[in-house]
RNA sequence: UGACCUAUGGUGUAAUUGGCAACACGUCUGACUCUGGAUCAGAAGAGUCCAGGUUCGACCCCUGGUAGGUCAACCA
């Protein structure tokens, strides 16, 4: 990763702050933060923003980011969200360096805390029903009641609280909650539920607990007891924050400072686990790894590599305000990332065929194409050239507008690596009036390389020989909602109602040869058509391609 | 009608103890090109939510508004 600690500038408010605090000395100068997801979901591109902060500050700064399951809701959590949070982070390129921990490990210790505000009369056991909780709880405008259990004495509190633990009430019947006050102005501080009654077996801790602590008692303590200096959340945690720091002020243990920023939200995008779920659960998606969704798995099966969200965190900043990225910002990074890197293959997806009819019937030419023209070390290889081929339909049009370069009656094109081809007639079928061939003549002297290939065309188009065509299954996919806010639906409607139904479409397409024998995961640049990627479903017998992101296209532009 | 937070080109983010607003994406030109890609050169686009105030000078400080967001799960 790159180290920008040298810059002049902080990269972001949570960079300046650091930055002073270093100065001034605070915790020896040391920065410890650490990636907190839930394992009821997996992680999408929202989340790398805040995992590429996390490890990212510590690496700028030295310093070292934990990964922490918050792992206190047993009914919601699941160990196939921990192993694919695992193997995400892993993948974008973060290590964590062995501190893999778990809210759940600090279970014992969240209660001996527990009891010690008990103890200091700081807490207290409430029978009262979540919906009179509720009832009293007040709104924003008006203060709360005081729960007629408020002045249970501590000791009647740790009886119950103990009995709590030991298994003898059922799910919802008392909570241990905090004491502070009833009429504060911040629903957070009215009397917080601390610890409930769940008799859920948790995934990692079996039956072992019948009590859990909630968000707020488990999360700061968490942070305090690995030493984390910066806990960097969301925004909607601002609220939460008087909160956090009252149980670690209560309970004197270090204070790790709570910095919060703005969510990542991206244009024709939703990005809550919540919905995502739903979209997995009702089969709108394959699954979570589905190529539309903005999870990082579905982006991995979709051909975005590690380097451009890593990158598109870095473009898309850090700040307190509300923030809406266009989708294009990263369909730029991916695009920039695999120009480097992709291989380059010619590939037709919507076929026709070209005749050329003055080129030898058996002949077969291997012509040496360029793998990565951005890289001249990715070398070159063969492309079988014969008389019959298949061109991209949309690259001949009988009766073109003048802007247009490529292949139409009478005019001249350039079949890249190979020759220059005159188009000379066309075959229709005599039903549907669609074009069936295409016929054309050569010129031997114009073949790539030769002296006069200097001869200037207007187009160059991609190709692939017939004969060696090798049909692949395509999945060209669009944005998975058709509005850029989701959200924004008639009343009574909600998001699924923006839901795309052309945002897959499979086609079948012919490849040149080498890229039939790639493995899932594998990406190129089909020469320009945009940058596809081997899905995990491919089999030798029937190649499978995703697309990943279109090529930009000005011709497309400029025709709309 | 409470508390907290936010407000800078189309989008996002900068502007280091106040010194005439910068970068990226996008857009538009032009050059080059055997990818209408990439690359290169250039342009347009905000006077910083509004109104006052402090100051020689305010995006930055103060006051008052306005707009948006968050908060009333035994979720995180």
């Amino acid at each position: 990763m790159e180290n920008t600690g040298e810059s002049k500038t902080p990269a972001n408010f949570i960079h300046a702050m650091i930055e002073e605090d270093i100065r001034n000395g605070k915790n020896g100068g040391r920065v410890h933060t650490r990636f907190p997801p839930e394992p009821n979901g997996y992680l999408h591109i929202g989340h790398a923003k805040s995992i590429c902060l996390n490890f990212g500050t510590a690496l700028k700064y030295n310093g070292k980011c934990n990964l922490r399951f918050d792992d206190t809701n047993p009914v919601k959590e699941d160990v196939e969200y921990v192993d694919s949070i695992r193997y995400d982070v892993h993948w974008l390129g973060f290590d964590w360096e062995g501190r893999e921990f778990y809210a759940s490990d600090y279970f014992p210790k969240l209660y001996e805390f527990a009891e010690k505000l008990i103890l200091k009369g700081k807490a207290y056991v409430c029978d009262l029903t979540a919906e009179q909780i509720a009832e009293q709880k007040g709104t924003p405008t008006r203060p709360g009641q005081e729960s007629p259990y408020r002045n249970r004495t501590p000791e009647e509190n740790l009886d119950l609280f103990r009995r709590m633990k030991a298994g003898e009430f059922p799910d919802g019947s008392r909570v241990l909650r905090a004491k502070i006050d009833m009429a504060s102005p911040n629903m957070h501080m009215r009397d917080p539920i601390l610890y409930r009654i769940i008799h859920t077996e948790h995934h990692r801790t079996g039956n072992q607990w019948c009590i859990y602590p909630m968000y707020d008692f488990a999360h700061g303590q968490s942070d305090s007891i690995e030493g984390i200096t910066y806990s960097i959340c969301t925004l909607e945690f601002e609220v939460h924050r008087p909160l956090y720091d009252w149980c670690i002020r209560e309970l004197e243990i270090f204070a790790p400072q709570q910095i919060e920023f703005a969510r990542l939200n991206m244009t024709y995008t939703v990005m809550s686990k919540r919905k995502l779920l739903e979209l997995v659960k009702n089969n709108f998606v394959s699954g979570w790894d589905d190529p539309r969704m903005p999870t990082i798995s579905g982006l991995r099966r979709r051909g975005y590599t590690p380097e451009s969200i890593r990158n598109f965190s870095d473009l898309v900043g850090v700040a307190k305000r509300e923030n809406v990225i266009d989708v294009g910002l990263l369909e730029f990074c991916v695009r920039e990332d695999l120009n480097k890197k992709a291989q380059r293959v010619m590939g037709v997806l919507n076929p026709v065929k070209l005749i050329i009819d003055n080129y030898p019937e058996e002949l077969t030419e291997e012509m040496p194409a360029v793998n990565n023209p951005e890289n001249p070390e990715a070398g070159t290889r063969k492309v079988p050239f014969t008389r019959e081929l298949y061109i991209e339909r949309e690259d001949f049009m009988e009766d073109p507008p003048s802007k247009f370069f490529r292949l139409a009656p009478g005019r001249e094109v350039r079949l890249k690596y190979a020759y220059i081809i005159k188009c000379e007639s066309v075959v229709k079928d005599p039903v549907s009036g669609e074009i069936t061939e295409i016929h054309c003549t050569y010129d031997p002297e114009t073949l790539s390389g030769r002296p006069e290939s200097n001869r200037k065309v207007k187009g160059t188009l991609h190709w692939v020989s017939a004969a060696h065509a090798v049909e692949a299954e395509i999945r060209l996919y669009d944005r998975l909602f058709m509005s850029e806010d989701p959200e924004d639906v008639p009343e009574g409607e909600d998001y699924k109602k923006n839901l795309n139904p052309d945002s897959l479409k499979v086609i079948r397409g012919y490849v040149e040869p080498f890229a039939a024998g790639t493995k899932p995961l594998d990406k190129f640049q089909f020469e320009r058509l945009g940058y596809f990627c081997t899905d995990s479903d491919t089999t030798a017998a029937k190649p499978v391609f995703n697309r990943t992101v279109a090529l930009k296209d000005s011709w497309a532009k400029a025709k709309s």
